[in-house]
DNA sequence: ACCCTCCTGTCA
DNA sequence: TGACAGGAGGGT
């Protein structure tokens, strides 16, 4: 489910809501999760809650002598949700919880039809950190951006999912990227001039940073921590479009599959 | 670069 | 029934 604009969309919510709170209770009901030391969390404070890549990242600082924090990571995958209850919490939601965090004051759900979702616990700052460049901050400008690109033979699409240069891009901002940048999709990611580049470098932020300012995107089922869906879908140009006009040429949307993943195309406004 | 796998649900 | 779904790790 969530790329970059939407954990940063629940991050946001998160650490508006968790931070300054105090962990009561962490119970883990799929036994598929497997977390280490649950019983540290328990009266844990929460200094803060970070998006790392696609990681939703929460701060814990452990009461009274050690006061070294741990970081508690949730990779959300596929149709992962983190769900806020400034009180009890959804009966039915609680139900099918794979994960139930007790605050004082409120408490966190962590839904997960599919079950890809992880949830690990991190002594240190270093093991969160991703290994990609977070596309949004200042260190990913021209220069490092053409450091990345240099040479690779991987169709751009394929090369923008990657997390260990950028971080954050999935399947629907990559086709929308490509698509703002005016690029096929299937160019080898070290072949684009000068122009290209630049033009791929403003349709990463432009593309991202508008998918948070409309707080994701909702596919098929995105909800964010209050059970809200994303408002980017209004603005998707290409995917989930095959078929369908382009919305600035008119040409049909093409659909094709690269890596066993769809990707969405406009043949004219994105010649190969 | 391709293949498969983890899991469950929805749609044609 | 089969295709497909926003992710990622493994194998070849």
């Amino acid at each position: 489910m969530p790329e970059l604009p939407e954990v940063e969309t629940i991050a946001r919510q998160l650490d508006a809501a968790l931070a300054g709170g105090r962990l009561r209770a962490v119970e883990i009901r799929d036994a598929r999760l497997r977390l280490a030391s649950l019983a540290r969390l328990n009266g844990c404070r929460i200094a803060q809650v970070r998006r790392y890549g696609k990681q939703l990242v929460l701060e814990l600082i452990p009461p009274r002598r050690r006061r070294v924090a741990l970081w508690l990571c949730v990779h959300l995958r596929m149709t992962g949700r983190l769900l806020w209850y400034p009180g009890r919490g959804d009966p039915a939601e609680l139900r099918r919880a794979r994960a139930v965090l007790t605050l004082d004051r409120g408490t966190l759900v962590f839904r997960d039809t599919r079950r890809f979702g992880t949830l690990t616990l991190r002594e240190t700052l270093a093991e969160v950190l991703p290994a990609g460049v977070e596309p949004l901050s200042a260190a990913l400008d021209a220069a490092r951006l053409t450091k990345l690109l240099a040479n690779s033979p991987t169709p751009l699409k394929t090369w923008l999912l990657r997390q260990d240069r950028l971080v954050g891009i999935g399947n629907i901002y990559a086709s929308e990227i490509c698509f703002a940048a005016r690029l096929d999709p299937r160019r080898p990611a070290g072949g684009l001039s000068n122009g290209e580049r630049a033009r791929l470098l403003r349709a990463i932020r432009r593309v991202l940073t508008a998918a948070i300012r409309h707080c994701g995107t909702t596919f098929s089922d995105f909800q964010d921590s209050l059970g809200r869906t994303g408002g980017y879908v209004r603005y998707l140009k290409v995917y989930g479009r095959a078929g369908q006009p382009c919305r600035a040429c008119g040409t049909p949307v093409e659909r094709f599959v690269q890596q066993q993943r769809s990707t969405f195309r406009c043949p004219r406004c994105q010649p190969g």
